[in-house]
DNA sequence: GTAAGGATTGTTAGCGCTAACAATTGCCTC
DNA sequence: GAGGCAATTGTTAGCGCTAACAATCCTTAC
């Protein structure tokens, strides 16, 4: 920086206040110094920067299972916006979900000195686990539930479930079967709750849901059981992945879809509309969970907004052949 | 640090040597030290060390394509490999891959200070875009192609598609067919020389490949104009992805799997094994890779190794359905 | 003509840490 | 017991930047 200043015959100070669009510089001045700093092929010392002013630019992501389509989608939302406000993401990958590795995760950022971490907390736990962060330190929850006292974006799961489960009662099927998610995943329990409320609210009888763990391996051992049963006209899975393994146990017991039995999923990965048959499913605007938890962090971080917001992305549905047309009566 | 330093009664610098690591100690000395640090809950500031060390411990990591499911393994095994190495990750998406892009993504972490950086370069135009990188900055790309001068992990694609189109072969096709990647891509390239030389190798004639985008749409077009020959007996789909839409395009002409034609894919997403029918494919070690490229980079960076090194990663043939049983005579 | 006030620039101090050197201590050798 | 060496600890000087204050110059008002 004295290089420059001197280049450009004026002081340090000066080049920094041009740096950082002060006010009150001459426009001549202004002008000699950014000619000096493309001379010199000058960038500033962020570290330098970091040390004085406290703030890193650097904001921190949280994320667990980010092979998955969902968290990875998100993360490139999160890194696109913060990108966009002048923000550095450092991501920490979890390799499991609880309190132990979500607090050594949230440590490690810290210590990173982050502005403020974006916390991908899909399990209660993990949630949990924020209450021993330090309140200071800005915090955004996706995807996770409240109760942290902390902000919160996430897609509205239950209407999600509900939107698709009524979808499947006004094709004709009497009722709907569920194949969840585990059950401490707070997403799988919104998908579940919404299902059933919609289902309820239909007058109709609530099956018991089978349970998975996300993978299609999963779907697969849940559609054994159900091809087996005469009564089940719909099923409703918490995820295109399962939907798959669904489809494939089905497809191996000679069900047909959406012949004998209707099939939807949630997520609306971008296979799904080529699986056999192209899946029914739920999207999720990603993006838009990434741009809004950026947002909700850069407020706390630039304006210090104290009480904690709650942003919910509406989801949609998109109908494929899985669930198009009559059951069988 | 000096108030660490006042609680242990010793001065600043030990505390600094202490968590340093320096050798010269008094065990009593370290015990104090530690006991104030637990104490006081203090982390040292690391803008403070890397204005002073010139090391930020910080690798960036510039990608594409993040919510595939190869990159997003890949970023995966890089973050552990580093942060096991006591590295943090910053993250660069790029929404495009061309000179201009990789180069404003790498000079956006230089400006942070990196210590190095992991390029993620599936496109022929990416590895010539850091020529442009300054030769000191520490770089390592993955997925990419040589002449750079820098160093590289991969997955041998050319290997990968030579197993599987011999499997193909032996399986008593007369020849294989090809569905290729987008002919810019690297890997798409890779896979169609191996899989041309493996049918030169075997004496088979070698008909025109036809072109995707990795998309399943991509693969559903093409798959549409394959099953309108009938010498079509096996097909060799440069991704899972597009393998699908192949599988989709047959089905609904009637074309069997692997009745009719066999089908391979290669990257063996967690999805192949529950297509219709389950898909044959080539597994990549996206974890190793991560490990190797971090293996390399702090190689680069700590010892600083100016050979540029090349690590190939043999990929694994894995068998399903897809391409199980005698092909129709 | 002069004081007040704004615009512009310079000077100084320090953010929290580590490197380099200096100082102190204890122990061994002869 | 003096000298020498190693082990341990302390002192000092920045790393490159920004904030706060100080200084200068130029207007403008009376």
């Amino acid at each position: 920086m004295v290089d420059v200043a001197r280049a450009a015959g004026v002081s340090h100070q000066t080049v920094s206040r041009v740096l950082n669009g002060h006010p009150s510089v001459a426009p001549a001045t202004k002008a000699r110094v950014y000619g000096a700093i493309e001379e010199l092929g000058y960038r500033r010392n962020p570290a330098a920067r970091a040390l004085v002013t406290r703030r890193s630019h650097v904001i921190g992501v949280v994320s667990f299972g980010t092979t998955l389509y969902g968290p990875a989608s998100t993360l490139f939302g999160i890194e696109q916006a913060a990108s966009r406000a002048g923000y550095f993401v450092s991501v920490a990958s979890l390799e499991a979900i609880d309190r132990q590795h979500v607090r050594e995760a949230v440590a490690r950022l810290s210590e990173q000195s982050v502005d403020g971490v974006v916390v991908i907390a899909p399990q209660q736990e993990a949630v949990d686990a924020l209450s021993e962060v330090p309140a200071e330190l800005p915090v955004v929850v996706v995807e996770g539930g409240e109760g942290a006292g902390r902000s919160l974006v996430c897609v509205d799961q239950a209407a999600g479930a509900a939107l698709v489960t009524r979808h499947l009662l006004e094709q004709g099927a009497p009722t709907v079967w569920h194949v969840a998610g585990p059950v401490d995943w707070l997403e799988a329990q919104a998908r579940t709750t919404g299902w059933r409320r919609e289902l309820e609210d239909g007058g109709a009888k609530v099956p018991e849901p089978l349970h998975g763990d996300w993978s299609p391996a999963s779907g697969y051992a849940c559609g054994q059981v159900l091809a087996e049963r005469a009564d089940v006209r719909a099923v409703f899975v918490a995820n295109d992945q399962m939907a798959l393994g669904v489809l494939r146990a089905f497809h191996e017991r000679g069900v047909r879809v959406p012949g004998d039995v209707l099939v939807a999923g949630f997520d609306d990965v971008p296979e799904a509309a080529y699986f056999t048959p192209p899946l029914t499913t739920i999207r999720q605007d990603f993006t838009a969970v990434g741009h809004r938890s950026i947002d909700l962090l850069l407020g706390q971080i630039d304006h210090g907004d104290q009480e904690s917001r709650m942003e919910v992305v509406p989801p949609e549905l998109v109908v494929r052949q899985s669930t198009i047309g009559q059951p069988r009566h």
